[in-house]
DNA sequence: CTGTTAGCGCGTTCAC
DNA sequence: GTGAACGCGCTAACAG
């Protein structure tokens, strides 16, 4: 293995020198610059990263912990994250915890033990409930989950806005009994909740809304009760892509129309959501973007600890398709 | 900050004893074994993993590089690869190539400066026409992509079977002149187009192919040509998922019926595959158990690594939906 | 079975 | 602007 030493030996000059030029510092002569840089390309020497690591007390690492990276949400907030790191020289830890607070804490104390210099976060409701960035040696960016009044950085839908828009388009559209699966175990459900509600009392319609565990069987056993009482709601409103897919399978047995008999519209622009006959109505959200911005947010906390923590609010977009389209009267 | 030494002197011990306990060795005894573990809980000990790694020469961590996770078939594999790399005390550097051989490279180059026990890799057709084990200095488990003669562990979906059996299918329910679209980017692709052709063949049928580069839009552009060719296939069938997207996109566009106008096939079981209607048939990879088996056969060449090279091959399964009903004569 | 000790490879003082 | 030398925290070899 060829190590610093042999670099020096090669260009002439003491260890300390190459390690100037690798570290980039402009206290070293163009020409001992020149000559290290030589004897680096001509042995292939790469610095240990353990010994550096050792030494520096930097791990050149930031963690990533979300409940599954199979959702495609996460999914494409880990490309994004992935993406920035790597332009940032960093590299990411990626964990899962299935919601499971035991897995969360486990995770956590991975990243401390990995030394990250901070962690991007989608905490599970209990966690998120006895948040406290104080309890933690790193800094923490929330993605997705957040409940107001914690002091953390955070990068977020606005989630109340969204579900307020996307129910006034279906008030609009002539739609009166809507019916609302929201996720239960989430803020994020809750908060998608609330901004049906206020909707729906701006126009003094009564609401009616089944909060479901964050499972598409679940979401699809809840929605088929609903299809199958009497009087039918006129809409359907899904608070995640994931009670959408429910939803969707169940009205695929049943031999309703959409949107004649019945409305639909929820969250994620997946791209199936187009491709069912009807295309579905969605708030589409930013996703990339969302982890694009955590990552900044977590660098620049990184590199000022002591600022006031920020919360980033990112609108989502509605998109209107066939399956919420004007109900005839 | 709490070292080994603290915990030693603590317990009274050596740090010697303290690294022993902490290794699990079993040349100690139970009392010094009782007394270190209380220290380490008492004082919260956390090992360096830095100084750990220095000095073993050991990262307890492997890489996995796909062209993007993003990828329904990646997304999947690297949750196994998750699971069980975590279950191993192991951790995961991911990365992201975008099927380019410079940021393969330079993927490749970091997980040999992380000093990875071992690599999961989905290489580029470029890589992959070089590609040799011997080129690296860490054993490297090849999924998805693979061309018969190299030697190196794989593991696989039979994709000349998988192909062989889904064209088998489109006949045997009457269709004869059956289009084929194929990702020509890929290994794979040209591998399912073999067995499409081998199928064809044995059966006196004329084929009719066309290599698409591996983007929705593409294969959009690709199908909608075909869609408006006269005579119009009885079939047409795509070798991936997302080829399965974009031909699924240009039928929404043109008002042709599935199955009775054109049957429709392809690979990837993905959940939009059976919400769109007619749902579609498809062969489905156990992407799960891909993941699995790809860390499976590396923790064993790891731990083996003068054993024979082995490629796994898994066989998709065949899921007839409505897309290919029998075709009245 | 246990303790002492020499490095692992590098970054960083401190002299020059 | 440069080099010599120390030590980051730990594991492993060796001595006892």
């Amino acid at each position: 293995m060829v190590q610093i030493k042999d670099v020096a030996k090669r260009a002439g000059v003491s260890v300390a020198s190459v390690s100037r030029v690798l570290a980039g510092l402009p206290v070293v002569s163009e020409p001992t610059r020149q000559k290290v840089l030589e004897a680096v390309k001509e042995l292939d020497y790469r610095p240990d990263l353990a010994a550096r690591r050792l030494r520096s007390r930097r791990s050149d690492t930031i963690g990533l912990i979300v409940s599954d990276i199979r959702n495609p949400f996460f999914t494409e907030v880990s490309r994004a994250v992935e993406d920035m790191a790597f332009s940032h020289q960093m590299r990411v830890i990626l964990c899962n915890t299935d919601e499971d607070p035991e897995k969360e804490a486990s995770c956590l104390e991975l990243m401390r033990d990995e030394k990250v210099h901070g962690v991007i976060l989608s905490p599970s409701s209990k966690l998120l409930s006895r948040y406290s960035p104080a309890d933690y040696s790193f800094p923490i960016v929330l993605v997705d989950r957040y409940e107001r009044g914690i002091k953390a950085d955070a990068v977020l839908l606005d989630n109340f806005d969204a579900a307020y828009r996307l129910t006034e388009h279906l008030v609009s559209n002539g739609h009166r009994r809507i019916a609302c699966l929201y996720g239960s175990a989430s803020a994020t459900g809750r908060q998608r909740l609330e901004g049906h509600k206020a909707a729906m009392a701006s126009h003094q319609l009564p609401v009616q809304v089944h909060g479901v565990p964050p499972m598409v069987h679940e979401a699809h056993e809840a929605a088929m009760s609903i299809l199958n009482q009497k009087p039918l709601p006129q809409a359907i409103l899904a608070s995640s892509g994931l009670i959408l897919l429910g939803i969707t399978e169940a009205l695929r047995e049943t031999k309703l129309r959409v949107p004649e008999d019945i409305a639909v519209a929820g969250f994620d622009n997946l791209p199936w959501t187009r491709l069912v006959e009807p295309s579905l109505t969605v708030i589409a959200q930013p996703t990339y973007e969302i982890g694009r911005e955590a990552i900044e947010l977590l660098l620049q906390r990184i590199a000022s600890p002591g600022s006031a923590v920020r919360q980033l609010v990112l609108q989502g977009e509605l998109i209107a398709r066939s399956s919420s389209a004007a109900r005839i009267v």
